[in-house]
DNA sequence: CTGAAAGCGCTAACAG
DNA sequence: CTGTTAGCGCTTTCAG
């Protein structure tokens, strides 16, 4: 059995309250009693028991982040700041995968964790934000990712209508006309692609180009593979032949670079591409790959920042945030420009910036 | 406040006892008050607190995961298959990254999260296992990755000489006889980077070449810059121009796919390159990467086996497991073979396998 | 400045 | 089959 307050009260002769008061520092002990106290403590090597804190506190200072998978480059990233942000308020993070199952995201949402945690991220794909915010119940919860008509709760992501539309702007610049769309997830409920796609088609219009449906094409999931699989079907569809590419993830730009390359097209000359997310995967790619790039540093601190709101202000009846978060568009060869120096990633030419607000 | 057991209780009409036999199914309960108490728990919505039933149990239902960094392919996709198989077995995850410091390593050890979880699995880089062990005190320990010569904890890893000597004789195989070593890591004190070292080597004495010190380079991290750095310095250093590079992680051979490109060096003719760790990227890479693939479902499956069987008896003093993990050669376009159809990945062609047992 | 004791929500030993 | 109750380890109110 590990060593309790009370051991270390016997041991050191005082009452479980003093040695209380000595480990928190909550009340001021007299210069001896503390230092035979602390003698006692560092003797048995007392740890506190969480669980007992808890108890008391009503609070445990876990997170639960809730994302789709976390081997794919962008989740994994963002849990890694995620962490890191929680590290500096002292929460520790619980880490969900859902792989995008809607049944997954229901299962942690009300059952698994939700007790545990004193508040919930959570990156939805297949759940819409009603469903999230009934289950959710009492758990302080930020939604990551755009979708949430009614304001129903906290939620923080970049301006996707607006990044879309820059990155299809971008494309437009260079002469490109018949740009294709990769990325559109009719079967998703998070609406971010959707979003993605009416950014992409603003562009269009205003620049005078008429959307093509046969250049936008689903995807099952936002993997290099589907990403290959849509660009072999635009390629050989028999529909008109892309210039250009706006793929909605980087993954997915860099299937589409994968079938480029085995097709023998040229990239850019022939074919530019434009990913989304800045994954370090692109820096490094063959042609580097363009993208667009949020600023996940913010969106984990600013999640942390709605919870940490909520969880110690519980009376505090604030309306649901709705934060949105910089991004920038890096310019790279995939879109004719240079790659940065030794592939530091540190000197990327940088196309297009856009601060948020709340 | 959350609904209690005293609450359904309560408006049950029945005993805190009996409400909790219900939930916990842990005695017989008649039909007729289990319906009640039913009733009484879905409406009010009632959750068990984990916090009381830890401070009963004594358990946390929770495991720490320490790693050097989430955002890393390799350690990414390590973690969701250890969360993945945490859940299997009813277990929450907690992660948190250390970026190969001993200060963070020993921090999370003993500090931050050790008193709250069951147990932890921990992929050294910076510490040593003596001091591991020595700190990790009561709570069990699993080590991922090889250095622990006094058997200390418990430990899941694949065996590393026998792999890089079979990377390594893969490239003699196809002729190669200059092979550098990209990965060495001086600093570090878990092991691996040595191991993996001495298995090159090893591959070349038997095949009669003697090591050149110049075609070993260190490395101060496993990531794509510090690949293509060591690569631009064995071009530019003077010494013997290498024919194939046997690099320690996938990330450091991307990084030396990427220079050699940039230099004009073909691949596979002029330099043939393998990594180790069969992260997705390298799939996808071009050309497509060879490499050692180590059974990461397995390390996550085995690491916890481990903890489970300290933590569900932990009387039994059981002396530190050794486990070797399998891996296997996956041959790809980067030493000459074929890259796998539309890159799923499924159909590599399989250079050398292994079976590993304890 | 320090001690005694209540009680957080739950489980399980003990009674009935 | 069900009720009562002690106690897990801690914080904190109330006394002293």
């Amino acid at each position: 059995m590990r060593t309790s307050l009370k051991d270390v009260a016997a041991r050191a002769g005082v009452s479980v309250r003093t040695v209380s008061n000595v480990v928190n520092g909550s009340a001021s002990v007299s210069e001896r009693t503390r230092e035979r106290v602390q003698r006692a403590l560092d003797e048995l090597g007392y740890r506190p028991n969480l669980a007992a804190r808890s108890l008391r506190a009503g609070r445990t200072g876990l997170v639960g982040l809730v994302i789709p998978e976390l081997h794919s480059p962008y989740f994994g990233e963002l849990a890694g700041l995620v962490v890191e942000a929680a590290q500096r308020r002292s929460w520790t993070v619980i880490i969900d995968q859902t792989h995008g199952r809607a049944d997954e995201e229901r299962r942690l949402l009300e059952g698994t964790h939700a007790p545990i945690v004193d508040g919930l991220i959570i990156s939805p794909w297949a759940l819409g934000a009603e469903e999230l915010a009934e289950r959710a119940g009492a758990t302080p919860m930020v939604l990551l990712g755009e979708r949430d008509p009614g304001r129903l709760a906290d939620h923080v992501a970049v301006d996707n209508v607006l990044a879309a539309d820059e990155a299809t702007r971008h494309l437009l610049d260079a002469g490109r006309r018949r740009i294709a769309a990769v990325g559109p997830q009719p079967g998703l409920r998070n609406g971010t692609a959707e979003q993605r796609l009416a950014g992409y088609r603003r562009a269009l219009r205003r620049a005078g180009v008429t959307p093509d449906p046969a250049l936008e094409v689903p995807v099952p999931t936002l993997h290099r593979a589907a990403g290959a699989r849509a660009m072999a079907r635009l390629l050989d569809g028999g529909g008109p032949v892309p210039d250009a590419v706006f793929a909605f993830s980087d993954e997915l730009a860099l299937g589409v670079l994968l079938v480029a390359r085995e097709r023998g097209i040229g990239v850019p000359e022939d074919l530019a591409v434009v990913g989304f997310d800045d994954i370090e995967d692109g820096r490094y790619a063959n042609p580097s790959l363009t993208t667009v790039s949020p600023d996940k540093a913010q969106i984990a601190e600013r999640a942390l920042q709605c919870l940490a709101d909520r969880v110690y202000s519980p009376g505090a009846a604030v309306p649901p945030q709705r934060i949105t978060v910089p991004h920038r568009l890096v310019a790279r060869e995939s879109t004719g420009h240079a790659r940065s120096p030794e592939g530091t990633g540190s000197a990327d030419r940088v196309g297009g910036a856009r601060s948020g607000g709340v």
